[in-house]
DNA sequence: TATTGTTATACTCTATAACTATA
DNA sequence: TATAGTTATAGAGTATAACAATA
């Protein structure tokens, strides 16, 4: 008796796109009782790492339209989690910033997020986990300096 | 001089919704020139190795919305690449099959995305692209039995 | 005249529920 | 009464382009 699978997984690809979406879904789950959704908390993270971000480079970096990233931050704000400020050398552009009320829950976040993957990881030994880790940030050209998710 | 990298990239999860998005994008692309969309393929596909599926098997084993299922095959069916017919046994289910332009189409397309995807792995040893492949269906549940992707 | 951010608009995608035909 | 498929509708998400402020 063998299941039916779709013959699409046997493309490395397709299941790349697979547990991209699983993985999305997590994401959201875990932060379903939070003030925050996958995209703020990237945003919230990002901030707290690159202080003096404009909203143009912070949408380059994180590939997400410029137009959203407005929507994102209208978010943020309302919620007390960040700020914008003109920024006094070129007023046309907006620095964001992080509160203190943003920093915690971006602390808090990350330790959620953490605890989700590390049990969606956990069909595969401490080794596999860090091999997966390394080839998927060669595929996404990432510099080996990251730090690690361990 | 190091490039910014998000944070997030940290997360093995962050990295495989990354990957995701990108060979979605490849996908797309890929197809553009053709009459089908990477959900007609997987459609397409799955219909010639498992014949005699109705819409809703086809629904759950691809994790498409039956109600998008009905669009996919609206569109199969007017670029004559697919067929429904009622299923004699119980009239209420449809069962779908693929005309000799799909399985053509299929074919093609398939060649078009194998070569797309051997270029986007292509920064992969051999050895690692197998590697990666045996982690991804470990952590989809896939049987081992699933042909590789070689 | 070019750039940053915002707003408005339309387009796609998806999710819910109502509807039909069959069982 | 339940099920397979379809259609209608509304909601979210995204993309394009116009706009205001500033350089």
């Amino acid at each position: 008796m063998e299941a039916r699978v779709a013959p699409m997984a046997a493309h490395t690809g397709y299941r790349l796109i697979k547990l991209g979406e699983q993985l999305l879904d997590l994401a959201e789950h875990t932060l379903e009782a939070t003030a925050v959704r996958p995209r703020h908390l990237n945003v919230l993270v990002t901030l707290l790492e690159h202080a003096e971000l404009s909203q143009l480079e912070l949408s380059a970096l994180l590939g997400i339209d410029v137009n959203t990233m407005v929507t994102v931050i209208d978010h943020l704000e309302r919620e007390g989690l960040a700020v914008r400020e003109r920024n006094p050398r070129d007023r046309r552009r907006h620095v964001v910033w992080v509160t203190e009320a943003g920093r915690a829950e971006a602390e808090r976040d990350t330790v959620l997020m953490r605890t989700a993957e590390a049990e969606f990881f956990s069909v595969l030994t401490s080794g596999e986990q860090t091999h997966l880790h390394d080839l998927t940030g060669c595929l996404l050209r990432l510099p080996a300096a990251v730090v690690p998710d361990s």
